[in-house]
DNA sequence: TAGTTTAATTGAAACGTTTCAATTGAAAGT
DNA sequence: ACTTTCAATTGAAACGTTTCAATTAAACTA
């Protein structure tokens, strides 16, 4: 493989003047500039990041660290984040693992967004310091390295409960996804506190537990209603995708939604208000939350302290799927 | 931060057992490891990636470079990709970019498959190499050290142009996604072959361009049904979201599917069994095409050669928004 | 006992850069 | 003509590892 040391020789330069010259100094005269650029373009020369890396004792990468690349985690969120990291002229690289996390471990990265439950608490503290910032979306730690940019969850379903409380629904279902989601669990919770708060009591038997994707809302829904005589009023789903499952299942068992069954979503995807009926939800600024990771990761490299991280916004969106004829305002 | 020598002063032991130790040789004797691992431990020593890298010269990453994070990209392919890879004992990153691209060039990654429009073949060209083999998922480029695993999309939609014929569309329309996409194309060209082929004429007025998206497929053909007086009988999609979302607006205007207009999906995502009515369309097994793109990549690391890649099968799955009555034969 | 094998440890070079400090040579100032 | 200034270039150390070859010490062998 060509090194610089190649061009050097190359171009009749020394090694530390071609290194100027690839770096684009403006120490070096434009004779000299374009010998080299030159045999480097001859040569192929390609530049060696671990080198380069190792010497100026960074890499200009920040990483984002995921527990796989399936589930309701792409799109919104991970454009927030790169387009934050474009900007400040970083890269970003994004990978899934369940045991190795070789790329955190061996300083690949200088600062790392996780959204992987497979990473635990006491790793994250173990490498967490002032040279290598930790920005977690999917758990609370107290670590003055790690700084958590977490959703407004239990507010979420509040008021999805209240909503659906105020229209006058007695028993009401929750549509969960996995136990390992941080953000299903807490809007779970949310969903319990609410419940207790308005006087209605929560029934196991009223929890659905699916996976996150529609086909699977659509399948445990079926199941539920195959399986049960009586069931609440209305539901409401952890995020869009299981309601909208869920609402088919219903529907292609002769049921009406609202009118029988009442559905509320959450996350206001792309998709919902095209639904049929037009899915109410909770609106979640994803691309924002992203962003809002990324910045701050930022600013702990910057060694910038005292700051606040502001909470992501979220935003009740009532629709059809849960308004019935004169109650409806809104498609 | 700590370094591999501050690990061997603590342990009153020179660098290169601490080396060994840490890398596992069975060189050292036991009470020696014991003693290095505990000094690294009190340190919380972290090795430096970039250091052994550069030493070893392999850095056992590969990359898969995508346009974009949002697409009909995700799931399955990455999933085939990351299971090959991680059971070679490499990691995989992914990373978008669309100018810099800086990852490729600085050799952080053994290996790159790509899938990135923005990618110019001159410079897949410029960087393939005997040490620096290429796989690309979407064009098709003459380079001894890059390989091309594409899908047969022409093929496929030919299954479902003549499964349409058959069924006697004289009128056939298409719903195709951005011109960027390699796979898009490859299919809208197999569709004006076939059509051409069965001696029906390919009407550009029948073009419907949306962005892969289920929401771009319902509002475009919404505005397609809302601008014509007169529509082809059936469409083919090139993906199966827009199909759903297709139907959903032939259904809102208050049309019949498959009676009044019959579509073809391309995918067979897990969802179109369940759709109502269930959707006819091809099944690439993406999660293969994961697979077989990060073997051969492995295949050309390991300097294998003569090796044939294997196409990735598809599969032509006739259901319910293709099949009237009669025809009907599955769900 | 002296010589040979084996196991455990170490010294030092190398990987490809960046960058500080030093050197050169020419132009400018007096 | 002699110093000073400045721009352009260079030598060499350093970044943190790995690993070959060499060394030491202990354990056999005949």
């Amino acid at each position: 493989m060509t090194t610089l040391k190649d061009v050097a020789r190359k171009a009749k330069v020394s090694l530390a003047t071609a290194s100027y010259v690839i770096n684009g100094s403006d120490l070096i005269s434009q004779p000299t500039k374009d010998k080299v650029l030159f045999a480097a373009k001859e040569l192929g020369y390609r530049p060696n990041g671990n080198a380069k890396n190792l010497k100026k004792n960074k890499n200009e990468i920040i990483g984002l660290f995921l527990s796989g690349f399936t589930g309701p985690f792409f799109g919104e969120l991970l454009e927030g984040i790169q387009d934050t990291v474009i900007e400040k002229g970083y890269e970003m690289v994004v990978c899934a693992s369940d045991d190795k996390h070789r790329l955190l471990m061996e300083r690949y990265v200088d600062g790392a967004i996780i959204l992987n439950y497979h990473i635990k608490d006491e790793l994250l503290n173990y490498l967490a310091s002032d040279k290598f910032p930790i920005v977690v979306l999917d758990r609370e730690i107290e670590n003055p390295f790690i700084k958590q940019i977490t959703l407004p969850n239990s507010l979420g379903v509040e008021h999805s409960v209240n909503h659906l409380v105020e229209l006058g629904h007695k028993r009401i279902g929750f549509i969960t996804g996995s136990e390992e989601s941080y953000d299903g669990e807490m809007r779970l919770k949310g969903f319990k506190k609410t419940l207790s708060q308005r006087g209605l009591i929560y029934r196991e038997i009223d929890l659905i537990r699916a996976d996150f994707t529609e086909t699977s809302g659509l399948l445990s829904m079926k199941t539920y209603l195959d399986e049960h005589e009586e069931y609440p009023t209305a539901f409401i789903s952890a995020n869009d995708e299981m309601a909208m499952g869920a609402i088919k299942a219903v529907q292609q068992k002769g049921l009406q939604v609202p009118d029988d069954i009442a559905f509320v979503g959450y996350d206001d995807i792309d998709l919902s208000k095209h639904f049929h009926p037009p899915l109410s939800t909770v609106r979640v600024q994803k691309k924002l939350w992203g962003i809002t990771a990324a910045e701050t990761l930022f600013k702990m490299l910057d060694k910038e302290t005292g700051f606040e991280v502001e909470d992501i916004p979220i935003e009740f969106i009532p629709r059809s799927s849960s308004l019935k004829g004169g109650e409806r305002d809104s498609g």
